[in-house]
DNA sequence: GTGTTTTCCAAAAACGATTGACTCAATCGA
DNA sequence: TCGATTGAGTCAATCGTTTTTGGAAAACAC
């Protein structure tokens, strides 16, 4: 029994099949040929796909890339994987991918230098064309380093001062946050914000900063996190431990936000009343929470990192872009909104233009069986 | 300004600036010649190893995997990418390939049929050396047709009745669900289950249901849902409307216990006075919401998987592996327990032998940092 | 009948590496 | 001293494509 996948057909196989040079099987099997039929006779065209079908052939991309040295290959670098944030904007590099019938390769580096290092070099061995970072760090020149050997590559989420980044508009995320809170008359604000590395918390931070001392309230506490469920606990415990505890937080990550929100319950707290909770990315948690969330089209910011790196490849000129962001109203910080586990119509209040789509409620509900 | 990434060193270019012939050079950077000093004298292969690295020689892995016909990079589909329970299979995968020299290419599937063979058939055309599937579908016979084309591949997570597979004691799992809440009382079972191709919401429910009817209870109302917050929601508020509701649930999925909490939270129902609830995976979610769940090492599923798909290349016969569960008690299902949120000594009971080791609160936990 | 264009196709050189089979010394064994 | 071994490499084929060049035969122009 053979192990090996090696049985694949070549287009050597079908041209002796046929009866006819390699180079015209290649000529006609190639979709992007601008004149398939100008290279053989119709007869001769239906023999090859006839003989490519039956044999089951299929390109070999390796093979292919070779050749060309264009893989049809795009890295995608992403921090960790299986998080709703990632995930999210991978799948919208993935669309774009699709469309262009490119394959997106991804690697997780967990914020840690070396490892990114590698994996991107190990990208680049499989001859991407193109590489996306979505784990930026503000202060690195690793970047620096690869632009300088013309590794065209695009930034998404987390920005960078030095290079063209896809970014959501998180200066006015924060003080949009500020905003609703100082507008719900809230008066001691703390900010639970993530690594400085990390240009998503400290914009943000920023523009909430911003806000409240335009204010003219007192500047928030701000606790650099790890934006995870026990970081937003562990920052929610310390504040309790140091009265005056806040009466508003906002958390740029919604997992952060959950944290605060459990342990204000266990201690009694009543949220909004005593403390009024913000976060951000509106994940299908927070909704199930009643978390007050802003979000930003993750999807739609992979996209536009992919399109403007495919821009780039084709020579184009490529610049930054910044997406709006939409604030999501919940008991979270306003409890007179109706409680949407039984009517799921939360109010949008959009930074720009723009309002969110609200998912879909009526989704199809399976049988209500019973074995 | 040149775009292209096209100025990688070749080895003809080393071969060229030593002054030795191409082969020369091959045999000396390639790490597995069994004899390296068998080919060249000593000067000649530091002269080499010097050229690479001042070059920055790397090898192509493109080239290398059309010559010898092995690519060492392993196929890897998912169902969905940004959950916890692919990330944490993947994140297994990814340690052993890594461990091998190998990398991981992962590709989502959506559970869709046509979007499964060609992210299947994509990776094939690279060449892949082996495919470990994490989205098998009880009734699919795609998967035969690749064997039958001497495909290698493992399954994990979800199995096929005639596949190599590493799933989780999902009967087991089930039973013990059942025994925690029967052993509380309960009596009024309800399990949220999964769509039915899925072998693990089947064999979960299969579990519970068996352990139930032993212990002369009456038959559990079975949902099939998405496993979402969205269907755990769904699926509560289905039940409140048709009294009796029951006074425990199983879900197959944190997620879904997240929504079926988050409703009886809203209708002033007491978690677990009036409802007890069981969750699956332990998500970093579920213990912030004091969900009693059981959990599996998911990481150590994707690594047997790949370590079994690495014994199956080299032509070692392979067979089905089963992960002990273990199941977390927390104030879901026990009011007795301390709240978690200020004390996190949950107490793991196991199914088997082994005690789940609980997450390290101390320490920063790097991998579970979101963004 | 001759020149020109079209139609249809093939030869061969790449792409960057690997590998079995050689070569050509120098050294060794007895 | 003669054959055998060892050391230090090289040659050339090959993996599966793409692409440049070229060219025979047929069709067409005049």
């Amino acid at each position: 029994m053979p192990t090996r996948i090696n049985q694949r057909p070549t287009q050597r196989q079908i041209a002796a099949q046929v009866g006819v040079s390699v180079t015209t099987v290649s000529r006609i099997l190639n979709p992007d040929e601008s004149h398939p039929e100008r290279w053989a006779s119709p007869e001769t065209v239906t023999a090859i796909q006839q003989a490519a079908a039956q044999l089951g052939y299929r390109h070999n991309a390796l093979a292919v890339s070779l050749r060309t040295s264009r893989s049809q290959t795009v890295g995608v670098l992403l921090p960790v994987v299986g998080d709703f944030v990632t995930a999210s904007i991978y799948s919208g590099i993935d669309d774009v991918a699709r469309e262009h019938n490119m394959t997106a390769l991804t690697a997780s580096t967990l914020d840690e230098p070396v490892l990114r290092a590698e994996r991107t070099f190990s990208l680049l061995d499989h001859l991407v064309d193109g590489v996306i970072f979505a784990d930026a760090h503000l202060d690195e020149d690793f970047l620096d380093s690869l632009a300088s050997q013309c590794v065209p590559f695009t930034l998404v989420h987390r920005r960078h001062p030095d290079h063209v980044c896809v970014t959501a508009d998180d200066v006015a995320a924060g003080r949009l946050a500020a905003q609703h809170l100082i507008g719900l008359g809230r008066q001691r604000m703390a900010v639970i914000s993530g690594p400085r590395f990390m240009s998503t918390g400290v914009d943000r931070s920023q523009g909430f900063i911003d806000a409240v001392a335009e204010a003219g309230l007192p500047a928030p506490t701000v606790f650099d996190s790890d934006l995870n469920v026990q970081a937003g606990s562990d920052a929610m415990r310390a504040m309790l431990a140091s009265p005056p505890y806040p009466d508003a937080i906002f958390a740029v990550h919604d997992a952060a936000a959950l944290g605060v929100m459990s342990v204000l319950r266990h201690v009694g707290l009543s949220v909004p009343d005593d403390v009024a909770v913000v976060g951000f990315y509106d994940t299908p948690m927070s909704s199930a929470m009643e978390l007050t969330s802003i979000s930003v089209d993750l999807n739609a910011m992979g996209r536009r990192a992919l399109e403007l790196l495919l821009a780039r490849l084709s020579d184009q000129q490529i610049e930054s872009e910044v997406c709006p962001v939409t604030l999501t109203v919940r008991r979270s910080t306003d409890p007179s909104l109706p409680s949407e586990a039984h009517d799921s119509t939360a109010q949008p209040v959009t930074s720009t233009v723009r309002r969110a789509p609200r998912p879909d409620v009526s989704s199809p509900q399976r049988a209500n069986r019973a074995l």
